[in-house]
Order: structure tokens, then sequence, then C-alpha cells
DNA sequence: ACTGTATTTATCCAACAGGTTAATTTGTCT
DNA sequence: AGACAAATTAACCTGTTGGATAAATACAGT
């Protein structure tokens, strides 16, 4: 019955304060409207949800709870689950659009611009490991969703432009020595992040060692820097993958999947 | 009430044939018995539900009726939803690992050693697409299932031997210049084509453009192959990816995901 | 034919999940 | 202060879903 901060403290401003002792319990405690606020942790939330669970596994009773919001609020301020659902991908594609926006490779020799763009994407995922699985969850249900969003597919990557100019500049200046299909290459580029990061749970249980600690997770990128720049090069810098790697051989387990 | 054939035509063999006219209808169409078979149905039908809609999505009723056979059937034979998940999971996995086995590149220089595996591992992934949905579908559930299972543990890929086999000859024979560790090598090459084929839904929105044609795919293998050989011999075998990519340039869309 | 067990079917159910209704509270404008 | 719309809450409704029960049928051994 006592509406405030029922499920959590969302405590916006200077919400409560015991008030006044002897006013009715109703008033001791209050909520605050926050329409913008309470939509910001329904996504955020929904996000979480949708990324741990996929979209038939997600709650939305649990999405609620997690906002400190009621089920009604999702209805309300957003639409039933699967425009909460596609709201929740437009706004990931949005945020990551924007990053890369951000990046500006047009200063750098080449190969030390693949690097950064490499590292960039690499280190994007880290930080926001839910895109990933949104992106599964949304391929899973064969794009149907991404289909109906004219605001998803009006935002291109500025990616395949970028690559496409560097991969340009390398062969001029000769550092490069193929010319590439950019957006081949960058679907590469996008895969060998991808599947590491998307997969490393089963991959673990395989390999039977944790490919997402601090070592592993260097190594990988080590790898994928030299694989590519190795490609376009033609000049395979050094050893790549991990140093020794043939020499010392690989850790027990060696399974695969 | 007519047991017969209710659900589906399964006929295991000489099943109905309007037999005796006159006998009471409840023995005019018979059912047979066929547990093998029955069992083979439901993991059949089974795969195809897990993969089209994931774990939480799928739903025991649409197992059963497209294995032509009744609910109960599902715990009777196998048991109960998750049981059934993971036993589908390790028929996957044995079912890829034996083909696995079956590749031999023993005979083959190493460029052709390599071509060969990804051309292998890119068909199986093109007949048998469930495969990837149901490797998504573990991933989401952070490999809980596959941790369970002892069986698919023990299942080692032989292609991580393979890849060190054939790049430790490829740079004693000087076809190689880089010395590459065989587990980041196996889950590059695996990268390259799980990607592209498990998130060619959104791509393809993303793209504007059919990643699955004919012609598509056929660019795609030759992309992946020309980019690990190149990385691996530091030779790049003329242009890779498509040939005149950079001189024609890319089709209209072309922004990313 | 008779019987016990394996296989299969039809039916039921309790929990759950998404969505809706209606009441209650808050802030704002007058 | 009063009224009206925006925001929020609690409670309810209905179809679905995984799973269980119990009855029916087939088959093998005798």
């Amino acid at each position: 019955m006592v509406h405030p901060t029922s499920q959590h403290n969302r405590a916006t401003g200077l919400a409560k304060q015991k008030t006044n002792e002897k006013s009715k319990a109703k008033r001791v405690l209050r909520w605050q409207r926050d329409p913008e606020g309470m939509r910001l942790r329904i996504l955020e939330a929904a996000k979480q949800e949708f990324a741990a669970h996929g979209l038939a596994g997600a709650r939305v009773d649990r999405i609620a709870a997690k906002a400190g919001a009621n089920k009604r609020m999702l209805y309300y301020h957003v639409g039933n689950k699967e425009d909460l659902y596609l709201t929740v991908l437009e706004a990931a594609y949005e945020k990551i659009r924007a990053e890369e926006r951000s990046l500006d490779l047009e200063q750098l020799d080449p190969p030390d611009a693949i690097r950064t763009l490499i590292g960039f994407t690499w280190g994007y995922f880290l930080r926001n490991p839910e895109f990933l699985a949104l992106l599964n969850s949304e391929n899973l249900s064969r794009a149907k969703h991404l289909k109906r969003s004219t605001k998803v597919k009006s935002m291109h990557s500025p990616f395949v432009e970028m690559i496409r100019a560097v991969v340009s500049r390398g062969v001029a200046s000769g550092d490069f020595q193929a010319a590439v299909d950019p957006v081949q290459l960058y679907i590469s580029i996008a895969a060998l992040r991808f599947f590491y990061l998307s997969n490393s749970a089963t991959l673990s249980v395989i390999f039977g060692r944790d490919l997402l600690n601090r070592q592993a997770k260097d190594e990988r990128l080590e790898h994928m820097v030299a694989l590519v720049l190795a490609a376009l090069t033609g000049r395979s810098p050094a050893v790549f993958g991990r140093e020794q790697a043939l020499r010392v051989g690989v850790p027990a387990h060696t399974g695969a999947a």
C-alpha cells in the first residue's frame, strides 16, 4: 500500500528525510516523479535482462524490479515486451555508432591505423558485453526486429569507409601489398573479436582454460592485430600469436569448438 | 481417441493399409512400436526447435508435434526439457567431431592443407546451420550445460593438433613465415566463418545486401582463405577478397554491425 | 491365450508470464 | 485551493507451458 520507495531506493533527489513524523504513514515516505530517469532505468534494466536471457528468456517482471519500477511502467513508458526489446537494440546501436564516429585514423600511418581500429573495437566490446548478446539474440530471430527499424538501417558505421581509406593509403604508400574488399575486412575484424568473446564460455570449457583473464585477452588482441597486419603487409611481424607458441607447445587441454 | 498415426504419418514400415475394413475403428489403423526411431525423431525435432528458438524460446509441445509424437514421449525417452537440450547439444558435438576426424591433411602441402581445412569447416557449417544456433544458445547460458557434460569435455577436436602439425610443416618447408599458436589460429579460423554465418541476418540488414546467396558465400570463402594464407605465407596471393575491390568500390550500402 | 513390461496416448493442473484495469498520488497551471 | 493531466501503484485476468497422472495398447516370454 505504501507507495514510498516501494521497490528500490531510487532517491532521485532529496526524497525521503523522515519529514514530518506525525503525518500519516502514507506521507512519511514519498516517491517523486521522474519520467526521463525512469525511462532510462527501464532501458538499462531491460538491456541487462535481454542480454542475460535473450528475448524469450527475459522476464518483464524482472526488468521492472531491476529498474526499481512497476511492471505497468514499462508499458506506460515504452510499450510491450517487443517494443522494449527493439528500443534497447536501437539504443545499443546508437551508442556504438557514436563511439565509432569519435575515432580518427587519418593522422596515423596505415599499420598503426589498423592497430588502433582493432584495439578500439576490442575495447568497446570488452566494456559493453551486453551488445554481443543482444546481437546474438537478434540474429536468433533472424533480424526480424531490425528489419522493422528504419532508425538502425539509417545508422551506417563509419568503419567501412575508414577501412577503405586506410587500405587505400596503405597500398599507395607501399605499406600494404594487397587490396581488400573493405566490407570483407570489416567483417573479418569484427569476427575475430566477436567470436572469441561471444563464444568464450563454450570455448573455455572445451579448451579447459579461461579465455577471459587478463593475459588471455592481451594475447588475443596481439594475435588479431598480428594476423590482420601480416595479411595486409605481407610481412609477418615476427612470430605472432603467443611467443614461442610452437617451440613450447600449448597447455594441457586442446579440444575445440 | 484414435491412436493410429494420430499426429503424423510416421509410417515406420508397412503401417496403415486399410487392413480389415470391418474390425473396430480402434484396430483399423495401428501404431507400431519404434523406440529407437522415436528417440531419433525426438532428438532431430528438438535440435530444430532449440536452434530456431533457443532454450527458453523452445516449446516442448512443438518438439513433440514435429517428432510426430506425444509430449509424454519426450519425458519417457529423454527426460525433461533441459536434459533434452543437453542431449541434443552432445549429439551435435559428436557429429562434428566425427566428421572432423575424417579429414586428412597430412598428404597435402601446407598451403593446400589450410585451404582444405577452411573449406571443410565452411562446408560443414553451411550444411548444419543448427549447430551455430545451438552454440550461441549455450553461450547465452554461459556454458552451464556443457560444464555438466563430461561427454563433451572429453571430445577434443583433432583440429588443433592438425593445425599445429601443418603450421609446423609449413615453417619447416619455408612455405610459412610465421609460427602461430595453433589454438589462436583455430579460434580465428572458426571466428571468420562462424561470425559471418551466425550474424548474417543482422549484417545483411545493416549492409543492405544478401550475404547468403551463392556468390556472396563463394566470395567469403575466398576471402577467408586468402586472409589466412596471406598471413601465414607472407605473400598476399594477388588481390584478395573481391577482385577489383578497391578500384570498383563497393555497392550502395555500407553500414556495419 | 495369458501375463508382465515397454511404449504410447489423452487429459489435467498448477505456476507463470504478459498484458490490462482501475485507483491513487504528484506536479502544474489557474 | 481546485482542477486536470502526468506518473505511479496494486490487483486482476487469461492464455500458455512444463510437467504429471493414469489409462490404453503393443509386444515378448511362457
